[in-house]
DNA sequence: CGTCGGATTGAATGCTGTCAATTCCGGTGG
DNA sequence: CCACCGGAATTGACAGCATTCAATCCGACG
Protein backbone atom coordinates (compact mmCIF):
# COMPACT_ATOMS: atom_id res chain seq x y z
CA UNK A 1 0.00 0.00 0.00
CA UNK A 2 1.21 3.70 -0.70
CA UNK A 3 1.98 5.83 1.99
CA UNK A 4 0.36 9.02 1.41
CA UNK A 5 2.31 10.79 3.56
CA UNK A 6 1.40 14.11 4.08
CA UNK A 7 4.07 16.75 3.24
CA UNK A 8 5.21 18.81 5.79
CA UNK A 9 3.58 16.54 7.87
CA UNK A 10 5.75 18.32 11.79
CA UNK A 11 2.98 20.35 12.47
CA UNK A 12 3.63 21.50 15.92
CA UNK A 13 2.32 18.92 19.18
CA UNK A 14 1.23 21.98 20.91
CA UNK A 15 -1.50 23.44 18.71
CA UNK A 16 -2.63 19.70 18.04
CA UNK A 17 -6.33 19.44 18.98
CA UNK A 18 -6.33 15.96 20.43
CA UNK A 19 -3.57 16.32 22.62
CA UNK A 20 -5.74 16.37 25.68
CA UNK A 21 -7.57 13.18 25.28
CA UNK A 22 -4.74 10.72 22.93
CA UNK A 23 -1.76 8.75 24.13
CA UNK A 24 0.16 11.64 24.36
CA UNK A 25 -1.96 12.95 26.87
CA UNK A 26 0.42 13.14 30.63
CA UNK A 27 3.61 12.42 28.74
CA UNK A 28 5.91 15.52 29.96
CA UNK A 29 7.36 18.23 27.46
CA UNK A 30 10.50 16.69 27.08
CA UNK A 31 8.90 13.49 25.75
CA UNK A 32 6.65 15.04 23.48
CA UNK A 33 9.40 16.32 21.82
CA UNK A 34 10.81 12.82 20.94
CA UNK A 35 6.88 11.91 20.07
CA UNK A 36 6.66 15.23 18.16
CA UNK A 37 10.56 13.81 16.13
CA UNK A 38 8.51 10.29 14.76
CA UNK A 39 5.38 11.23 13.65
CA UNK A 40 3.86 11.66 10.43
CA UNK A 41 0.45 11.70 9.11
CA UNK A 42 -1.78 10.20 6.80
CA UNK A 43 -4.83 11.14 5.32
CA UNK A 44 -7.97 8.87 3.79
CA UNK A 45 -11.02 9.77 2.16
CA UNK A 46 -14.37 8.09 3.58
CA UNK A 47 -14.31 4.91 2.26
CA UNK A 48 -10.74 4.27 2.05
CA UNK A 49 -9.68 0.85 3.56
CA UNK A 50 -6.61 1.45 6.33
CA UNK A 51 -5.42 -2.14 6.78
CA UNK A 52 -7.22 -5.30 5.91
CA UNK A 53 -8.04 -8.05 8.64
CA UNK A 54 -4.96 -10.21 8.36
CA UNK A 55 -2.41 -7.42 6.99
CA UNK A 56 0.29 -6.67 8.19
CA UNK A 57 0.40 -3.36 9.48
CA UNK A 58 3.66 -1.92 10.59
CA UNK A 59 2.81 1.68 12.41
CA UNK A 60 0.42 2.76 15.37
CA UNK A 61 -1.51 5.82 15.27
CA UNK A 62 -3.84 7.97 16.73
CA UNK A 63 -7.18 9.56 14.78
CA UNK A 64 -6.85 12.94 14.38
CA UNK A 65 -10.18 13.88 13.05
CA UNK A 66 -12.68 11.85 11.51
CA UNK A 67 -13.95 8.27 12.42
CA UNK A 68 -12.68 4.88 11.86
CA UNK A 69 -14.53 1.55 12.02
CA UNK A 70 -12.79 -1.33 13.12
CA UNK A 71 -14.68 -4.29 11.13
CA UNK A 72 -14.43 -8.50 10.98
CA UNK A 73 -16.21 -10.63 8.88
CA UNK A 74 -16.78 -14.24 7.96
CA UNK A 75 -15.78 -16.19 4.92
CA UNK A 76 -19.17 -15.94 3.72
CA UNK A 77 -19.60 -12.19 3.89
CA UNK A 78 -21.27 -12.25 7.36
CA UNK A 79 -19.88 -8.36 8.87
CA UNK A 80 -19.41 -7.37 12.41
CA UNK A 81 -18.27 -4.13 13.26
CA UNK A 82 -16.42 -4.22 16.62
CA UNK A 83 -15.22 -0.53 17.30
CA UNK A 84 -15.26 2.58 16.37
CA UNK A 85 -12.63 5.06 16.21
CA UNK A 86 -13.21 8.56 17.20
CA UNK A 87 -11.19 11.67 17.14
CA UNK A 88 -8.32 11.14 20.00
CA UNK A 89 -8.79 7.21 19.91
CA UNK A 90 -5.89 4.92 19.33
CA UNK A 91 -5.22 2.05 16.51
CA UNK A 92 -2.69 -0.39 15.87
CA UNK A 93 -1.18 -2.62 18.66
CA UNK A 94 1.96 -2.82 20.25
CA UNK A 95 4.06 -6.02 20.32
CA UNK A 96 1.39 -7.67 17.28
CA UNK A 97 2.07 -7.00 13.25
CA UNK A 98 -1.09 -8.92 11.86
CA UNK A 99 -3.96 -6.55 12.14
CA UNK A 100 -6.82 -8.73 14.00
CA UNK A 101 -9.69 -6.43 11.97
CA UNK A 102 -10.60 -4.55 8.91
CA UNK A 103 -10.23 -0.47 9.85
CA UNK A 104 -12.26 1.67 7.27
CA UNK A 105 -12.39 5.05 7.52
CA UNK A 106 -16.31 6.14 8.01
CA UNK A 107 -15.04 9.60 6.88
CA UNK A 108 -12.51 11.48 5.72
CA UNK A 109 -9.80 11.07 8.47
CA UNK A 110 -6.45 11.97 9.01
CA UNK A 111 -4.23 9.93 11.56
CA UNK A 112 -1.38 10.64 13.65
CA UNK A 113 1.33 8.00 12.78
CA UNK A 114 4.43 6.12 14.66
CA UNK A 115 5.94 3.17 13.23
CA UNK A 116 5.42 0.30 15.08
CA UNK A 117 8.89 -0.73 15.74
CA UNK A 118 9.92 2.50 17.37
CA UNK A 119 6.71 3.31 19.15
CA UNK A 120 7.12 0.06 20.83
CA UNK A 121 10.67 1.06 22.05
CA UNK A 122 9.32 4.54 23.41
CA UNK A 123 6.63 2.35 25.32
CA UNK A 124 9.36 0.69 27.42
CA UNK A 125 10.96 4.12 27.93
CA UNK A 126 8.03 6.32 28.50
CA UNK A 127 5.83 5.59 31.63
CA UNK A 128 3.21 7.65 31.06
CA UNK A 129 3.02 6.42 27.46
CA UNK A 130 2.27 3.34 28.61
CA UNK A 131 0.08 3.99 30.62
CA UNK A 132 -2.23 6.58 29.09
CA UNK A 133 -2.29 3.54 26.27
CA UNK A 134 -3.15 1.11 29.39
CA UNK A 135 -6.31 3.33 30.63
CA UNK A 136 -7.38 3.61 26.84
CA UNK A 137 -7.10 0.14 25.87
CA UNK A 138 -8.87 -0.34 29.41
CA UNK A 139 -11.30 1.81 28.41
CA UNK A 140 -11.74 0.16 25.31
CA UNK A 141 -12.49 -2.78 26.72
CA UNK A 142 -15.39 -1.81 28.90
CA UNK A 143 -17.27 -0.91 25.70
CA UNK A 144 -16.55 -3.42 23.64
CA UNK A 145 -17.91 -5.63 26.68
CA UNK A 146 -20.90 -3.18 26.74
CA UNK A 147 -21.81 -4.12 23.34
CA UNK A 148 -21.42 -7.69 23.88
CA UNK A 149 -24.79 -7.13 26.39
CA UNK A 150 -26.52 -5.59 23.31
CA UNK A 151 -25.30 -8.08 20.96
CA UNK A 152 -26.41 -11.06 22.92
CA UNK A 153 -29.41 -10.08 24.53
CA UNK A 154 -31.16 -6.94 23.72
CA UNK A 155 -33.74 -6.96 20.70
CA UNK A 156 -33.69 -5.01 17.19
CA UNK A 157 -35.88 -2.21 19.05
CA UNK A 158 -33.62 -1.65 22.36
CA UNK A 159 -30.52 -2.02 20.21
CA UNK A 160 -31.55 0.61 17.99
CA UNK A 161 -32.83 3.05 20.86
CA UNK A 162 -29.58 2.17 22.58
CA UNK A 163 -27.55 3.27 19.49
CA UNK A 164 -29.47 6.66 19.48
CA UNK A 165 -28.66 7.11 23.22
CA UNK A 166 -24.90 6.52 22.64
CA UNK A 167 -25.03 9.15 19.50
CA UNK A 168 -27.21 11.58 21.55
CA UNK A 169 -24.57 11.44 24.39
CA UNK A 170 -22.11 11.70 22.59
CA UNK A 171 -23.52 15.20 21.08
CA UNK A 172 -24.49 16.59 24.10
CA UNK A 173 -20.98 15.72 25.82
CA UNK A 174 -19.56 18.00 22.45
CA UNK A 175 -21.29 20.91 23.99
CA UNK A 176 -20.34 20.24 27.21
CA UNK A 177 -23.75 19.55 28.49
CA UNK A 178 -25.51 16.20 29.87
CA UNK A 179 -28.50 14.77 27.32
CA UNK A 180 -32.04 16.44 27.58
CA UNK A 181 -34.92 17.10 25.73
CA UNK A 182 -35.16 17.92 22.13
CA UNK A 183 -31.87 16.52 21.28
CA UNK A 184 -30.67 16.86 17.18
CA UNK A 185 -28.76 13.23 16.73
CA UNK A 186 -27.07 12.87 13.27
CA UNK A 187 -26.58 9.46 12.51
CA UNK A 188 -22.98 9.61 10.49
CA UNK A 189 -23.56 6.14 8.84
CA UNK A 190 -25.52 4.53 6.22
CA UNK A 191 -28.20 1.97 7.49
CA UNK A 192 -26.39 -1.03 6.28
CA UNK A 193 -23.67 0.35 8.63
CA UNK A 194 -25.98 0.87 11.26
CA UNK A 195 -27.06 -2.75 11.41
CA UNK A 196 -23.26 -3.58 11.24
CA UNK A 197 -22.67 -2.60 14.42
CA UNK A 198 -25.89 -3.85 15.97
CA UNK A 199 -25.79 -7.36 14.55
CA UNK A 200 -29.28 -6.64 12.31
CA UNK A 201 -30.04 -6.55 8.81
CA UNK A 202 -30.65 -2.99 7.15
CA UNK A 203 -34.20 -4.07 6.58
CA UNK A 204 -34.78 -4.55 10.55
CA UNK A 205 -32.84 -1.19 11.18
CA UNK A 206 -35.50 0.45 8.64
CA UNK A 207 -38.45 -1.31 10.33
CA UNK A 208 -37.42 -0.84 14.10
CA UNK A 209 -36.81 3.16 13.03
CA UNK A 210 -40.42 3.52 11.40
CA UNK A 211 -41.15 1.98 14.61
CA UNK A 212 -40.25 4.25 16.66
CA UNK A 213 -40.89 7.28 14.93
CA UNK A 214 -44.86 5.52 14.87
CA UNK A 215 -44.47 5.20 18.62
CA UNK A 216 -43.25 9.17 18.63
CA UNK A 217 -40.01 8.10 20.23
CA UNK A 218 -38.26 9.92 17.79
CA UNK A 219 -39.08 12.11 14.27
CA UNK A 220 -37.17 11.81 11.64
CA UNK A 221 -35.83 14.36 10.09
CA UNK A 222 -35.14 12.97 6.33
CA UNK A 223 -32.91 9.93 6.53
CA UNK A 224 -29.93 10.62 8.68
CA UNK A 225 -31.44 13.14 10.98
CA UNK A 226 -32.87 12.38 14.10
CA UNK A 227 -35.01 14.19 17.26
CA UNK A 228 -35.47 13.20 20.42
CA UNK A 229 -39.16 14.74 21.85
CA UNK A 230 -38.15 12.97 25.30
CA UNK A 231 -34.45 11.19 26.20
CA UNK A 232 -35.80 9.51 29.34
CA UNK A 233 -38.36 7.65 27.10
CA UNK A 234 -35.59 6.60 24.86
CA UNK A 235 -33.54 5.66 27.35
CA UNK A 236 -36.53 3.23 28.72
CA UNK A 237 -36.42 1.68 25.24
CA UNK A 238 -32.51 1.56 25.52
CA UNK A 239 -33.39 -1.36 27.74
CA UNK A 240 -30.11 0.28 30.06
CA UNK A 241 -28.64 -2.26 32.47
CA UNK B 1 -17.78 -8.13 52.52
CA UNK B 2 -15.64 -10.21 54.90
CA UNK B 3 -12.22 -10.64 53.43
CA UNK B 4 -11.34 -14.46 53.61
CA UNK B 5 -7.33 -13.93 53.54
CA UNK B 6 -5.91 -17.30 54.07
CA UNK B 7 -3.08 -17.03 56.89
CA UNK B 8 -0.12 -17.81 55.97
CA UNK B 9 -0.63 -16.07 52.76
CA UNK B 10 2.86 -15.49 51.50
CA UNK B 11 3.87 -18.74 49.92
CA UNK B 12 6.88 -17.92 47.78
CA UNK B 13 6.20 -16.82 43.84
CA UNK B 14 9.17 -19.32 43.45
CA UNK B 15 6.79 -22.27 43.14
CA UNK B 16 3.75 -20.14 41.85
CA UNK B 17 2.33 -22.09 38.72
CA UNK B 18 0.71 -19.11 37.31
CA UNK B 19 4.14 -17.27 37.34
CA UNK B 20 5.13 -17.65 33.74
CA UNK B 21 1.34 -15.91 32.32
CA UNK B 22 0.31 -13.85 34.75
CA UNK B 23 1.01 -10.09 35.29
CA UNK B 24 4.15 -10.54 37.18
CA UNK B 25 5.85 -12.85 34.03
CA UNK B 26 8.58 -11.03 33.31
CA UNK B 27 9.32 -8.58 36.25
CA UNK B 28 12.73 -8.98 37.52
CA UNK B 29 13.67 -10.74 40.45
CA UNK B 30 14.04 -7.39 42.50
CA UNK B 31 10.64 -6.27 41.79
CA UNK B 32 9.09 -9.86 42.22
CA UNK B 33 10.34 -9.56 45.70
CA UNK B 34 8.45 -6.51 46.18
CA UNK B 35 5.49 -7.69 45.34
CA UNK B 36 6.03 -10.88 47.00
CA UNK B 37 5.64 -9.08 49.81
CA UNK B 38 2.26 -7.49 49.30
CA UNK B 39 0.27 -9.65 48.07
CA UNK B 40 -2.25 -11.68 49.94
CA UNK B 41 -4.64 -14.71 49.21
CA UNK B 42 -8.35 -15.20 48.80
CA UNK B 43 -10.01 -18.02 47.73
CA UNK B 44 -13.64 -18.73 47.04
CA UNK B 45 -16.02 -21.51 46.19
CA UNK B 46 -17.89 -22.37 43.24
CA UNK B 47 -21.46 -19.72 42.56
CA UNK B 48 -19.94 -17.49 44.92
CA UNK B 49 -19.44 -13.81 43.32
CA UNK B 50 -16.48 -11.96 44.08
CA UNK B 51 -17.96 -8.42 43.12
CA UNK B 52 -21.43 -6.73 42.31
CA UNK B 53 -21.38 -4.57 39.32
CA UNK B 54 -21.98 -1.17 40.43
CA UNK B 55 -20.12 -2.38 43.42
CA UNK B 56 -16.94 -0.75 45.09
CA UNK B 57 -13.53 -3.03 44.34
CA UNK B 58 -10.71 -2.45 46.34
CA UNK B 59 -8.14 -4.94 45.03
CA UNK B 60 -6.86 -6.48 41.88
CA UNK B 61 -5.97 -9.92 41.35
CA UNK B 62 -4.50 -13.03 39.89
CA UNK B 63 -6.57 -15.78 39.27
CA UNK B 64 -4.21 -18.53 41.07
CA UNK B 65 -6.34 -21.57 40.35
CA UNK B 66 -10.30 -22.32 39.53
CA UNK B 67 -12.45 -20.29 36.68
CA UNK B 68 -14.52 -16.93 36.94
CA UNK B 69 -17.02 -15.03 34.88
CA UNK B 70 -17.55 -11.67 34.38
CA UNK B 71 -20.84 -11.18 33.45
CA UNK B 72 -23.40 -7.94 32.53
CA UNK B 73 -27.03 -8.21 33.27
CA UNK B 74 -30.35 -6.04 32.09
CA UNK B 75 -32.88 -4.40 35.18
CA UNK B 76 -35.40 -7.90 33.91
CA UNK B 77 -32.86 -10.38 34.23
CA UNK B 78 -31.26 -10.93 31.25
CA UNK B 79 -27.68 -11.77 31.41
CA UNK B 80 -24.59 -11.76 29.12
CA UNK B 81 -21.03 -13.37 30.49
CA UNK B 82 -18.71 -10.93 29.15
CA UNK B 83 -15.50 -12.55 30.00
CA UNK B 84 -13.90 -15.83 31.12
CA UNK B 85 -10.83 -15.33 33.38
CA UNK B 86 -8.82 -18.54 33.63
CA UNK B 87 -5.77 -19.32 35.68
CA UNK B 88 -3.16 -16.41 35.30
CA UNK B 89 -5.96 -14.01 33.59
CA UNK B 90 -5.70 -10.53 35.84
CA UNK B 91 -8.81 -8.91 37.36
CA UNK B 92 -9.89 -5.48 38.51
CA UNK B 93 -9.15 -2.42 36.54
CA UNK B 94 -6.30 -0.30 38.48
CA UNK B 95 -6.97 3.68 38.69
CA UNK B 96 -11.20 2.75 38.89
CA UNK B 97 -12.52 1.74 41.90
CA UNK B 98 -16.58 0.85 40.85
CA UNK B 99 -16.95 -2.85 39.63
CA UNK B 100 -18.54 -2.64 35.78
CA UNK B 101 -19.51 -5.89 36.02
CA UNK B 102 -20.36 -8.88 37.86
CA UNK B 103 -17.68 -11.25 38.90
CA UNK B 104 -18.62 -15.01 40.06
CA UNK B 105 -16.08 -17.82 40.94
CA UNK B 106 -17.38 -20.69 38.83
CA UNK B 107 -15.01 -23.19 40.35
CA UNK B 108 -13.64 -23.28 43.74
CA UNK B 109 -11.43 -20.38 42.75
CA UNK B 110 -8.08 -18.67 44.39
CA UNK B 111 -7.20 -15.24 43.56
CA UNK B 112 -3.23 -13.90 44.47
CA UNK B 113 -4.50 -10.22 45.71
CA UNK B 114 -2.96 -6.29 46.42
CA UNK B 115 -4.53 -3.79 47.27
CA UNK B 116 -5.71 -1.76 44.73
CA UNK B 117 -3.86 1.83 45.61
CA UNK B 118 -1.00 0.07 46.82
CA UNK B 119 -0.91 -1.69 42.83
CA UNK B 120 -1.42 1.49 40.87
CA UNK B 121 1.31 3.18 43.25
CA UNK B 122 3.82 -0.03 42.27
CA UNK B 123 2.72 -0.01 37.97
CA UNK B 124 4.28 4.12 38.01
CA UNK B 125 7.40 2.27 39.38
CA UNK B 126 7.48 -0.92 37.57
CA UNK B 127 7.61 -0.53 33.80
CA UNK B 128 7.70 -4.20 33.02
CA UNK B 129 4.31 -4.83 35.21
CA UNK B 130 2.49 -2.21 33.07
CA UNK B 131 3.99 -3.57 29.61
CA UNK B 132 2.47 -6.93 30.94
CA UNK B 133 -0.56 -5.75 32.24
CA UNK B 134 -1.39 -3.59 29.01
CA UNK B 135 -0.47 -6.67 26.99
CA UNK B 136 -2.98 -9.20 28.78
CA UNK B 137 -5.19 -6.19 28.36
CA UNK B 138 -4.86 -6.00 24.60
CA UNK B 139 -5.13 -9.84 24.31
CA UNK B 140 -8.72 -9.43 26.07
CA UNK B 141 -9.93 -6.49 23.89
CA UNK B 142 -9.11 -9.10 21.04
CA UNK B 143 -11.39 -11.38 22.78
CA UNK B 144 -13.57 -9.64 23.34
CA UNK B 145 -14.33 -8.44 19.51
CA UNK B 146 -13.78 -11.97 18.34
CA UNK B 147 -17.26 -12.68 20.62
CA UNK B 148 -18.74 -9.72 19.33
CA UNK B 149 -18.50 -11.70 15.46
CA UNK B 150 -19.99 -14.60 17.64
CA UNK B 151 -22.58 -13.22 19.35
CA UNK B 152 -23.37 -10.20 16.32
CA UNK B 153 -23.76 -12.81 13.04
CA UNK B 154 -23.51 -16.22 14.28
CA UNK B 155 -26.17 -18.99 14.37
CA UNK B 156 -27.15 -21.19 17.39
CA UNK B 157 -25.35 -24.43 16.00
CA UNK B 158 -22.10 -22.38 15.03
CA UNK B 159 -21.94 -20.39 18.28
CA UNK B 160 -21.95 -24.04 20.09
CA UNK B 161 -19.50 -25.38 17.44
CA UNK B 162 -17.32 -22.16 17.93
CA UNK B 163 -17.16 -22.77 22.10
CA UNK B 164 -16.14 -26.31 21.68
CA UNK B 165 -13.32 -25.30 19.08
CA UNK B 166 -12.47 -22.53 21.74
CA UNK B 167 -12.16 -25.36 24.71
CA UNK B 168 -10.53 -27.96 22.55
CA UNK B 169 -7.38 -25.62 21.57
CA UNK B 170 -7.57 -25.00 25.03
CA UNK B 171 -7.57 -28.43 26.16
CA UNK B 172 -5.03 -29.44 23.35
CA UNK B 173 -2.52 -26.24 24.43
CA UNK B 174 -2.85 -27.31 27.59
CA UNK B 175 -0.82 -30.59 27.41
CA UNK B 176 1.55 -28.51 24.41
CA UNK B 177 -0.04 -30.15 21.95
CA UNK B 178 -2.26 -28.37 18.59
CA UNK B 179 -5.96 -30.07 18.01
CA UNK B 180 -6.16 -32.96 16.28
CA UNK B 181 -8.92 -35.50 16.07
CA UNK B 182 -10.40 -37.65 19.29
CA UNK B 183 -9.83 -34.40 21.72
CA UNK B 184 -12.00 -35.09 24.51
CA UNK B 185 -13.42 -32.05 25.84
CA UNK B 186 -14.70 -31.19 29.30
CA UNK B 187 -17.53 -28.64 29.74
CA UNK B 188 -16.91 -26.66 32.79
CA UNK B 189 -20.13 -25.30 33.18
CA UNK B 190 -24.06 -25.48 33.19
CA UNK B 191 -26.24 -25.63 30.44
CA UNK B 192 -27.39 -21.86 31.28
CA UNK B 193 -23.65 -20.47 31.11
CA UNK B 194 -22.97 -21.57 28.30
CA UNK B 195 -26.30 -19.94 27.37
CA UNK B 196 -25.03 -16.98 29.01
CA UNK B 197 -21.86 -16.72 27.25
CA UNK B 198 -23.41 -17.47 23.61
CA UNK B 199 -26.31 -15.19 24.14
CA UNK B 200 -28.63 -17.83 23.93
CA UNK B 201 -31.81 -19.90 25.88
CA UNK B 202 -30.13 -22.91 27.43
CA UNK B 203 -33.13 -24.92 25.41
CA UNK B 204 -31.37 -23.74 22.51
CA UNK B 205 -28.00 -25.04 23.83
CA UNK B 206 -29.37 -28.05 24.73
CA UNK B 207 -30.81 -28.62 21.28
CA UNK B 208 -28.07 -27.71 19.22
CA UNK B 209 -25.49 -30.19 21.15
CA UNK B 210 -28.30 -32.71 20.32
CA UNK B 211 -28.15 -31.44 16.53
CA UNK B 212 -24.29 -31.75 16.83
CA UNK B 213 -23.90 -35.23 18.08
CA UNK B 214 -27.39 -36.56 15.72
CA UNK B 215 -24.96 -35.07 12.70
CA UNK B 216 -21.71 -37.07 14.05
CA UNK B 217 -19.85 -34.09 14.62
CA UNK B 218 -18.93 -34.72 18.48
CA UNK B 219 -20.18 -37.54 20.57
CA UNK B 220 -21.36 -36.63 24.12
CA UNK B 221 -20.25 -38.90 27.15
CA UNK B 222 -22.83 -37.82 29.90
CA UNK B 223 -23.74 -34.66 30.22
CA UNK B 224 -20.46 -32.90 30.71
CA UNK B 225 -17.70 -34.55 28.70
CA UNK B 226 -17.93 -33.74 24.85
CA UNK B 227 -15.76 -36.25 22.62
CA UNK B 228 -14.67 -34.90 18.82
CA UNK B 229 -13.98 -37.14 16.20
CA UNK B 230 -12.71 -34.82 13.60
CA UNK B 231 -11.57 -31.65 14.54
CA UNK B 232 -11.84 -30.13 11.02
CA UNK B 233 -15.15 -30.80 10.35
CA UNK B 234 -15.85 -29.04 13.96
CA UNK B 235 -13.95 -25.85 12.56
CA UNK B 236 -16.16 -25.67 9.28
CA UNK B 237 -19.33 -25.65 11.57
CA UNK B 238 -17.67 -22.71 13.68
CA UNK B 239 -17.99 -20.49 10.60
CA UNK B 240 -14.50 -19.51 11.16
CA UNK B 241 -13.36 -15.84 10.00
C1' DC C 1 -37.00 -44.90 47.12
C1' DG C 2 -38.02 -40.03 46.75
C1' DT C 3 -36.39 -35.59 45.83
C1' DC C 4 -34.24 -31.82 43.59
C1' DG C 5 -31.60 -29.40 40.17
C1' DG C 6 -29.97 -29.85 35.72
C1' DA C 7 -30.94 -31.38 31.16
C1' DT C 8 -33.80 -32.90 27.40
C1' DT C 9 -37.70 -32.80 24.43
C1' DG C 10 -42.11 -31.05 22.44
C1' DA C 11 -45.40 -27.65 20.54
C1' DA C 12 -46.51 -23.13 19.46
C1' DT C 13 -45.46 -18.29 19.08
C1' DG C 14 -43.04 -14.50 17.35
C1' DC C 15 -39.12 -11.87 16.07
C1' DT C 16 -35.83 -11.25 12.65
C1' DG C 17 -34.04 -12.55 8.22
C1' DT C 18 -34.76 -13.21 3.33
C1' DC C 19 -36.34 -12.00 -1.07
C1' DA C 20 -38.53 -8.81 -3.87
C1' DA C 21 -40.90 -4.65 -5.27
C1' DT C 22 -41.26 0.21 -4.70
C1' DT C 23 -40.19 4.82 -3.13
C1' DC C 24 -37.22 8.45 -1.94
C1' DC C 25 -33.58 11.54 -2.68
C1' DG C 26 -29.45 13.67 -4.42
C1' DG C 27 -26.80 14.47 -8.28
C1' DT C 28 -26.02 14.77 -13.26
C1' DG C 29 -26.69 15.99 -17.81
C1' DG C 30 -29.58 17.54 -21.47
C1' DC D 1 -35.42 23.89 -15.24
C1' DC D 2 -36.55 19.46 -15.68
C1' DA D 3 -35.98 14.61 -16.71
C1' DC D 4 -33.42 10.96 -15.65
C1' DC D 5 -30.50 7.99 -13.13
C1' DG D 6 -28.57 5.21 -9.35
C1' DG D 7 -27.88 4.26 -4.73
C1' DA D 8 -30.08 4.34 -0.36
C1' DA D 9 -34.08 3.50 2.13
C1' DT D 10 -38.65 1.81 2.81
C1' DT D 11 -42.25 -1.47 2.68
C1' DG D 12 -44.51 -5.99 2.01
C1' DA D 13 -45.00 -11.04 2.13
C1' DC D 14 -43.23 -15.04 3.71
C1' DA D 15 -40.10 -18.40 5.77
C1' DG D 16 -37.24 -19.93 9.39
C1' DC D 17 -34.80 -19.99 13.51
C1' DA D 18 -34.68 -19.18 18.25
C1' DT D 19 -37.54 -18.30 22.24
C1' DT D 20 -41.18 -19.35 25.30
C1' DC D 21 -43.87 -22.26 28.00
C1' DA D 22 -44.55 -26.74 29.54
C1' DA D 23 -43.84 -31.55 30.34
C1' DT D 24 -40.62 -35.18 31.06
C1' DC D 25 -36.23 -37.29 31.93
C1' DC D 26 -31.93 -38.14 34.21
C1' DG D 27 -28.62 -38.70 37.84
C1' DA D 28 -26.73 -37.61 42.29
C1' DC D 29 -27.65 -37.79 46.94
C1' DG D 30 -30.01 -38.25 51.13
Amino acid sequence: MALNVAPHSQQACDTCPIRPHAVCAGSPPDQLVVLEGLKFRRSFTAGQVVVWAGEEMDFVASVVSGVAELGRELEDGRRQMVGLLLTGDFLGRPGRAIAPYTVVAATDMTLCCFRRPQFEQLLTKMPALANRLLEMTLDELDVARDWMLLLGRKSARERIASLLVLLARRESAMIGQIPTDRIAIELPMTREAIADHLGLTLETVSRQLAALKADKVIVLDGKRRVTVPSFAALVAESAAA
